[in-house]
DNA sequence: CAATTGCGGTAAAACGTTTGCACGTGGTAC
DNA sequence: GTACCACGTGCAAACGTTTTACCGCAATTG
């Protein structure tokens, strides 16, 4: 019973006319008559026409399809952040094809691979951690699929992208902790090559000098961002000479974790060392010694954006070719927020 | 400087020969000398080529793409299952292409919708909890795309399906708190029409009446799994009669609702009321008073089954299309798994 | 009245690939 | 010497759509 699907030819052959005429009258075009166009229409609806979108794909050379590579979905914050993305897309007709590089660089070239075979009409992407070689990247551009970073960007020069300014994030949170009365205050990074780390390296640098307090760099420490890093940083921090009675962490799974350490090792949380974090994710809320506070990345926002900025960059490609010199460097302001006492 | 891309003609004019025999050479086709696949991989690899696959998919009728429709991806049941969904569909040359209902029907139709005019080869859906017309499935069916369900499946007939056993679950999670000394327990229910809600009553009250104690039906309350409906299941339970001493909860987002709202109202957590629920999500092991235990769904093997079903299923249509009489109804464990006191 | 414009429509090319079929050339078997 | 086969290759159709070019006819314009 395997009916094959209506195309324009049969509507055409039904009503006698030129399959041509059929595409036009579905289209509204100005110059085919009203009878026919509700001719068409109608057994149109009749024989249950849907269009070929693969014919379309291919005769218009576009698919209407972008491909979207983040490191891990379960990470709340790229869960946040597709959803936003989604929702724009779908606004704009597009379907999202979806990629997670689980962080490792080999997958995340794959996955390229992959999404320019399927020939998306343009990429977002937020690069693994490990990610150090760039040249998959190079090679869209070549293809001329316009990309855009989102979050975790890559240290490259002519780039579209989106992201937090964590800079200020960073100088807030350390400024609260100040305002609090901490003095000796400990980070814990992220890896340093993420260009995420060496920002809120720069707003603790710029928190503390600008509070007149000295930079200690043996206060800033660095996690790979697995439990173990973290607890190998949180090790390093509580030897220091320098006892932190606060800490930043990266982010907020970093804080759990070190919380976790730090309860282990006898620490009173929130008493004895503060912590202070990134991403406001609501796990927080649910936690036994939650952060303090900690700094809204806007995921939704990010993904929000760079996907606009995508569909424009889509557009243009086929209108003015060259012109190509501008780039899009959206930086959204981040956020600390106070977690409520209970 | 767009470069177009090679295609197969540009290599067969180069090389002077038809393009059918470029095709051929490219996929190794026996009737094609040595000398002459040589020849062509060496120039095909020189222009760059790749094979537009728009092309393809038009030519072939086909365009391994599997449309993924689930709830919400922020919840981490969901992340984690597209997970082992992306890891099959890669291995098997497959892509995915996202769309999250977000619990809302209309949204769920347009997502099905869309996705048919994609031309996607499959679909697997975990349908959205206020769906209660099926007739965007049964279109479906009519266009001959395969579906498979998962975890949330609709009551329908002739479906493939794979699901967690959640009598058994349910079974383990009541008997646990019954060998713990409960006898009046409490459970917070999902939205009656969902199967999943029925199996967990059904395992709630073969568990009673197998420990000869009696199925009390003031006892099992619904909640719409939002944080109002649960704190209203709450109230209900905390004023019923038979003061329940222990809740089995929906899953683990219900509970720690349910445990905030029942520290809000004094009562000692896993002292006075102790909970148990489903899910087994890491944000459990974070939060300052868990649930006893969870009942582990197994996401991951979930989306892993379903997909492996759903290609079987893909590659049978095109074999033999008769004989479609057989449905997959694939049935997981669920596993209690106790968490640990720390 | 001749020239232009607008309308309603048709014909055919193009997009890149796969694939059934035919063709030619040797060689082998009878 | 005819018939047949295997091999290597080319031709052309097909997939469904959009779009360019064109055609005939009527109405409008100068």
């Amino acid at each position: 019973m395997e009916q094959k699907p209506t195309t324009i030819k049969e509507i055409a052959k039904r009503l006698n006319i030129s399959f041509s005429t059929v595409s036009r009258a579905l289209h509204n075009h100005k110059n085919i008559g009203v009878g026919t166009k509700l001719r068409v229409q109608q057994m149109a609806k009749e024989l249950n026409y849907e269009p070929n979108q693969t014919a379309i794909f291919f005769q218009q050379r576009k698919t209407f399809t972008i491909g979207v590579i983040l490191p891990e979905l379960s990470e709340a914050f790229f869960s946040t952040s597709i959803t936003g993305i989604e929702d724009t897309a779908e606004k704009n007709k597009y379907t999202v094809l979806l990629g997670q590089s689980h962080d490792s660089e080999e997958r995340e070239i794959k996955i390229v691979e992959t999404m320019k075979n399927h020939r998306v009409d343009g990429i977002i992407i937020s690069i693994s951690k490990n990610t150090v070689n760039y040249e998959h990247f190079e090679s869209l551009r070549k293809y001329g699929i316009p990309v855009v970073f989102f979050d975790r960007i890559p240290k490259m020069n002519e780039i579209h992208y989106v992201a937090c300014n964590m800079i200020s994030g960073t100088v807030q949170a350390v400024s609260y902790l100040i305002k609090k009365g901490h003095r000796s205050i400990g980070m814990i990074n992220g890896p340093e090559k993420l260009f995420a780390s060496q920002e809120r390296k720069d707003g603790y640098i710029q928190a503390m000098t600008k509070n007149r307090l000295k930079f200690d760099p043996s206060l800033v420490v660095n996690s790979d961002l697995t439990l173990e890093g973290t607890q190998l940083a949180m090790e390093e921090l509580l030897k220091s000479k320098r006892k932190p009675t606060a800490i930043v962490t990266f982010n907020d799974y970093v804080a759990l974790d070190a919380i976790q350490f730090a309860l282990k090792k006898k620490k009173k949380v929130n008493k004895d060392i503060s912590f202070v974090s990134f991403a406001n994710l609501p796990i927080s809320s649910y936690s036994a010694y939650p952060p303090l506070a900690s700094v809204e990345q806007h995921p939704y926002i990010q993904g929000q954006k760079a996907t606009e900025i995508l569909i424009e960059l889509m557009n243009k490609t086929k209108q003015d070719p060259l012109q190509a010199d501008a780039y899009y460097k959206i930086i959204i302001e981040s956020q600390l927020i106070p977690h409520l006492k209970k």
